[in-house]
RNA sequence: GGUCCGUUAGUCUAGAGGCCUAUGACGUCUGCCUGUCACGCAGAAGAUCACGGGUUCGAAUCCCGUACGGACCGCCA
């Protein structure tokens, strides 16, 4: 390192080569243990700490833990039976022949800096410099560091250029809430910060950037969750001449070689498994599965078309066979029932196959023999099996609980492999959804995919949600990491597809006039996706939630205590900016 | 917008209607201590039990509301 007045040496590299050298060193006074004659004094800086030692605790005096402060004098070896073999200086320590205190720190501080991730995260997060401190803490930026450098490389190596696009842009209607940022220059209009770079990238296309990426930020002002945070970074990239698959084995390579270079866990080998949203919300009952959970959500309507058993009747029924579980107490069973009824499922039946090859169980004696021949046949139930039962009239609905009793059943048994990543492609998205709220059409993704087919050709409602896209999602233990499709680059059908969910053509051409206007000059084929970085950095630290691996996040709610922001702006702000804030009351 | 959980010294926490003049640990302060290393020992200070209302002879404890925090649903292509 380069010497200068604060340091001729950082702690690490202070070991018996330097005893009798003299020394000096700056950083953070960890501890002071005082005994009487002697002192001792532990310097922590970004690298290590020293030990240091004094014989005149008068220079000490009112000195806090955690000042800056910075020492002089001459390393010396320890006794043999005083190692410390904790620290990589633990043979050697500083004897202090001055101290001076660079920048006193308060005595009382507001959580212990060793054990800060104990202390409540609001505190935490208003107190993040401190937070910091803590090397368990701090690791998990030198790993987003790491794995940000890693990400950049990756994407120079497989020949991607980097593109850097506006954060002042405008706001797009589709997707989520925009965050708007007022104009001083255009009283009453706004700028919009980016959701994601979409049209920049695709335009990038156009401008004949045939491989385009960015650690993007990226802005949504909608409710946070344990893994959404109203700003994130996503490595966004994007490819002209290339096929679905094409793109796919580009975000194969970047997951694969990150997770494996970062994480001790076993990755799923290439290709990662496809599997389409139709089979996965069958399957799993999501569309983001989590398939270290070995249970898999069966169909039993069929089978009970005809019975008698009022809940059933009329409705899809999903079941899901669990092995070797039918001596579990009554108790266990009630807390599956009472969590069934937490997520709003009116009830849960479920099934016990006996040695005699009888079911036990509160739902079977609304079974007809066949039924019950067909339920073991079927599913392959063997003896002392439970078959669980999730109905509902909706398809939609008795897939998503089954789903949720499926990760329950995973967590209550255990049944997850916490030492694998499993990493899967869900493809074949269908390109609109019926919005149960409005009464119409919606994208399911992305407005900017490519429909499998032509969807010029498609004029009736029940056909359009039968019209899949290529679009796709990485998923990885239950999260989705990325996502990503086949742009259409037809100006047709992109209108079309906008006119089936209710845009009026004029108003098409006036949101989104940039790329349609750019299309008109000769677009490439193209595609890409975008890895969510702070959700990969979840995954490798096994973080509970994204605030971990965010510096200075703001709290769940979207408030950041340490900064005070979202703040009020000053009379004179808001009348430069043309912004008068109407408050009402009871709203 | 909704559901659930939480809020007790600087921090983490005990507490289940009278045992609370609120427990313990860490931290802070004072004193002692020449080999500790998240030193030790002795002592001290530090809490209107988030806020407002209610029930009760009596509330940290039960009920309602508010604020804040968290998880989830809605929302998030």
């Amino acid at each position: 390192m380069k010497e200068n007045i604060y340091r001729t040496h950082h702690c690490i590299d202070i070991d018996s080569s330097l005893v009798g050298k003299k020394v000096t060193v700056s950083g953070w006074v960890d501890t002071i243990r005082d005994h009487g004659g002697i002192l001792f004094l532990d310097l922590r800086d970004n690298t290590e700490i020293l030990q240091t030692v004094s014989n005149d605790d008068s220079l000490f005096v009112g000195l806090a833990k955690e000042s800056v402060i910075k020492l002089t004098g001459t390393i010396r070896k320890r006794s043999a039976d005083t190692y410390n073999p904790k620290l990589k200086t633990g043979e050697v320590e500083l004897l202090v022949e001055d101290l001076e205190l660079l920048s006193p720190s308060l005595h009382e501080l507001p959580f212990s800096i060793i054990n800060s991730k104990e202390a409540k995260e609001d505190l935490r997060l208003k107190y993040r410099y401190l937070d910091l401190r803590n090397e368990k803490v701090k690791e998990n930026f030198k790993l987003r560091s790491d794995v940000l450098h890693f990400l950049r490389n990756k994407m120079y190596d497989l020949g991607f250029m980097e593109v850097q696009t506006p954060i002042l842009t405008a706001s797009s209607p589709e997707g989520a809430r925009d965050f708007v940022v007022p104009s001083r220059n255009f009283k009453g209009k706004f700028y919009a910060l980016p959701q994601a770079p979409q049209i920049y990238k695709e335009l990038l296309m156009v401008g004949g950037i045939e491989k385009y990426f960015q650690i993007a930020p990226c802005f949504r002002d909608e409710d946070a969750r344990a893994d959404r945070t109203l700003e994130f970074y996503q490595l966004d990239l994007e490819m002209s001449y290339v096929t679905e698959e094409d793109v796919l084995e580009v975000g194969e390579d970047i997951f694969y070689d990150v997770f494996t270079k970062f994480s001790n866990k076993k990755v799923s080998p290439k290709p990662f498994r496809r599997i389409t949203y139709k089979e996965a919300l069958d399957s799993y009952g999501t569309d983001k599965p989590d398939l270290r959970n070995p249970l898999i959500i069966k169909d039993a309507s069929s089978i009970l078309k005809n019975t008698t058993f009022g809940p059933f009747r009329k409705s899809t029924i999903k079941v899901i066979v669990v092995p070797n579980i039918g001596d579990k107490p009554n108790s266990w069973f009630n807390e599956l029932v009472d969590y069934a009824n937490l997520i709003g499922m009116p009830g849960i039946g479920y099934l016990t196959l006996m040695e005699d090859g009888s079911f036990k169980g509160p739902i079977d004696k609304f079974l007809s023999d066949e039924e019950r021949q067909n339920l073991i046949n079927d599913f392959d139930m063997e003896v002392n099996s439970v078959m669980f039962f999730i109905a509902n009239k909706k398809l939609r609905t008795a897939q998503r609980f089954a789903g949720l009793i499926r990760d329950e059943l995973g967590r209550k048994l255990d049944l997850l492999d916490k030492d694998k990543l499993e990493l899967c492609i869900i493809k074949d998205f269908p390109m609109f959804e019926y919005d149960e709220v409005n009464k119409k059409l919606d994208f399911c993704h992305n407005p900017f995919s490519l429909p499998e087919g032509d969807i010029s050709s498609f004029k009736e409602q029940d056909k359009l949600l039968d019209l899949l896209a290529y679009q796709y999602d990485f998923v990885c233990n239950g999260n989705e990491m990325a996502s990503g499709a086949i742009r259409n680059h037809d100006l047709n059908s992109l209108a079309t597809g906008f006119e089936i969910v209710g845009y009026q053509k004029e108003e098409i051409e006036k949101r989104f006039s940039s790329i349609f206007t750019a299309f008109k000059y000769g677009c490439p084929p193209h595609g890409g996706m975008a890895p969510g970085i702070d959700r990969i950095l979840m995954l490798l630290k096994d973080e509970p939630n994204l605030r971990e691996v965010q510096v200075f996040p703001t709290s769940a709610s979207g408030f950041d205590n340490m900064m005070g922001s979202p703040s009020e702006l000053t009379r004179s702000q808001l009348k430069e900016l043309g912004i008068k804030i109407e408050v009402k009351d009871n709203e």
